[in-house]
DNA sequence: ACAATACTTCACCACATGGTGAAGTGACAA
DNA sequence: TTGTCACTTCACCATGTGGTGAAGTATTGT
């Protein structure tokens, strides 16, 4: 991958960081609200540098915010980053309605 | 990552393999209907071993399958692992955008 | 003052990814 | 038969990821 790669897309960086099950299950978590560190480690078993490296890519990726309070990280979902996400693969929830007419035009124009 | 890890789920390598955006393009190709190997890298500027490679990717994810046909490889969506990612992200977008209620519907009438 | 708590940062390691150029394979065309 | 086309496979490289244990940094409790 050595030559110049681009800047990486919003949607590159979050389907990246939901391409981890421990992510996923941070994510999940905090739907419910707020956690600190300790709180979203210890239901995963994960440690705690392990999860400041997944903390750094969710937050890469937009998709957690965190505030320091004393001695403790509160973290918390900001989810637009998923809308857009969302957007993309609904738009192929309609390629299940157009499906057929896909096939059909394509197979008009290439026979 | 040395110890045990667990089999990747079907989210795990759906997620991994749209976080790329030459992938994302390959699947955008697609939908508008079959294509071969060259149909697709050429657009893209991409070579051929890069292309050949990140189609193994995506059929490693369920998306995308292949047929032999002389000496071309003709390959079109299946799109069934999106549904599973889009109803994913469906709850956790749709908690705070509108517009991902309605995927949700679709996604609830659509089994 | 001292110690515990809640993290973070610092090397490391193993492995997967995304790319390359060059060589190899099988189908078709002249 | 000979060559060309459409890919694939083969090293190889640089980088990113996900994990570790150990040490460092604040903040808080006793």
């Amino acid at each position: 991958m050595s030559p110049a790669r681009p800047a990486p897309s919003s949607l590159d960086v979050v389907f990246a960081a939901l391409s981890d099950p421990t992510r996923r299950a941070v994510v999940e978590r905090l739907r419910l609200g707020p956690a600190t560190m300790t709180e979203l480690a210890t239901p995963l078993a994960a440690s705690l540098p392990a999860l400041t490296k997944h903390l750094s890519v969710l937050q890469r990726a937009g998709l957690v915010a965190t505030a320091k309070r004393g001695r403790q990280r509160y973290c918390t979902l900001t989810a637009a980053p998923l809308r857009d996400a969302a957007a993309w693969l609904a738009e192929y929830g309609a390629y299940w309605d157009e499906r057929l007419g896909a096939l059909t035009t394509y197979l008009k124009e290439n026979p």
